[in-house]
DNA sequence: GTCTATACTGAGATAGAC
DNA sequence: GTCTATCTCAGTATAGAC
C-alpha cells in the first residue's frame, strides 16, 4: 500500500492511527512517534490535521474501489461476489473486535463532531452501497436492488459494531453464516419470481 | 427525567451533549453554558469529568431499566415485546438520522479512547440483549434465543449507523418493515417446530 | 453552592536554523 | 526535508472569595 516517501508513510500510519484511536483523539506526536519524524516536519508535508484526514480518506477509497473490481474479476456470479463482500467480515474478524469497521467508526465519528470531511468518508458508504446495488441489478433484482444492498451493508454494520462492543469474534462468524443463507433464500426466491429475465 | 437539582441538570446537560457531540468532544464549557452555571462550579458537583460520564450512564442504565419493564406491562406476548423494541427505531428515527443510536456511539466511541468506563457503558447494550433473550425464551427459542437477540441487536445498530451516515430516515421504515416480518416468519417457524411447549 | 481567577497540560500550528 | 524552539489556544482542574 501507498509508496516509501515520508508522506506516504505519514498516511499509512495516520491511517492506522485513525482506526486504532479515532482521528480526534490521536495527536501530531501519536503519528510522529509512529513514523520516526518530529512534529515540525508534518507541516512541510501536510497544512493541517484536517488535509491528513483527507489523505487517509482518498487513500482508503482508492483502495476500496480496487478491492471491489478485484472480487468482480475474481467471481462471475455476483452472489458469489456479494459473498466477497459478507467474507470481508470474517477475514478481519480480530480488527473488527478491537476496534470496529473502519469506514462506520469514522463516519460515525465524524457525523459527531459535525466534521467538514464528513461527506468525503461518506464516499466510502457510497462505494459499497453502490456496488452492491450493481450485484443485486445483476443478480435480476433490479427494482429492490438498492434497498437490499443497503440491508447487507447496515447488517455488516451492526455486526461489526457489537462484535467490537462485546469482543466476540464468534459473533461474527454466526452472522456471516445468517448472511449468506439469506442471500441463499434471495437468490432462491428471484430464481422462482423471475425465471428467465 | 431526574429531579431539579443543579447535579440533575449537569447530568441532563451532558446526557444530551454526549449524545449530540459524543463524550470526548463536550467539553465543561458547554455543559456549563447549557445549564447557566460556572465552569468552576462543577467540582462541587462532580470531581472530574469521567464522573459526569459515570452518572450519565447510569442514568441511562435506569431509564432503560424502567423502559423494558413497561414493555413488559404492555404487552402480554413477547412477540409484542420485541415489537416494541424495534419500534423504537421509528419513535426515535429524527434524533437517530441526526445523531444515531445512543447506546451504539457511545459505545464505539468509548472503545476507541480506551476509556474506563467502556464496560459500563456496554451494560446498555447488556440490558437489552438479556431483555431481549428472555422474549425469545417465552417465544419458545430457548436454544437460540441469544443469538436471536444477538441478531435483532445488531440488525438495529446498523439501521442507525447508516441512518445517520446518509441522512435517511425513510431507510428506518424500510428495515422497521424487514425486521417485523423477521420476526413473524420467526414465530411461524417456531408454532411450527414446537406446537405446545 | 456558586463565583472568579488562575494553574497546568496537551493540542495544533508557525518561524527559522540546518 | 528535517529539525528545534516557540506561540496560541482550549481543555481540565484547583484555590479561595463570597
Amino acid at each position: 500500500m501507498s509508496g516509501n516517501t515520508t508522506r506516504d508513510h505519514i498516511i499509512d500510519a495516520a491511517d492506522e492511527l485513525f482506526y486504532r484511536q479515532g482521528y480526534a483523539h490521536t495527536s501530531f506526536s501519536d503519528i510522529a512517534d509512529a513514523v520516526q519524524i518530529s512534529r515540525g516536519n508534518f507541516y512541510y508535508h501536510f497544512k493541517s490535521k484536517g488535509k491528513i484526514l483527507d489523505a487517509v480518506i482518498n487513500t482508503r477509497l482508492a483502495n476500496t474501489r480496487k478491492m471491489l473490481a478485484h472480487w468482480e474479476i475474481e467471481a462471475k456470479q455476483p452472489a458469489d461476489r456479494i459473498r466477497s463482500f459478507v467474507h470481508m467480515l470474517v477475514a478481519n474478524r480480530a480488527k473488527i473486535k478491537r476496534y470496529g469497521c473502519p469506514v462506520g467508526t469514522l463516519c460515525t465519528e465524524l457525523a459527531k463532531l459535525n466534521h467538514a470531511s464528513q461527506a468525503e468518508a461518506n464516499q466510502l458508504f457510497t462505494l459499497f452501497r453502490v456496488w452492491l446495488r450493481k450485484q443485486f441489478t445483476l443478480l435480476g433484482r433490479k427494482a429492490d436492488a438498492d434497498e437490499l444492498a443497503m440491508h447487507l451493508l447496515a447488517r455488516s454494520q451492526g455486526v461489526a459494531t457489537l462484535a467490537n462492543a462485546f469482543h466476540d469474534e464468534k459473533f461474527i462468524r454466526q452472522e456471516v453464516q445468517r448472511m449468506c443463507d439469506w442471500l441463499k433464500s434471495c437468490v432462491e426466491s428471484t430464481q422462482h419470481d423471475v425465471p428467465n429475465e
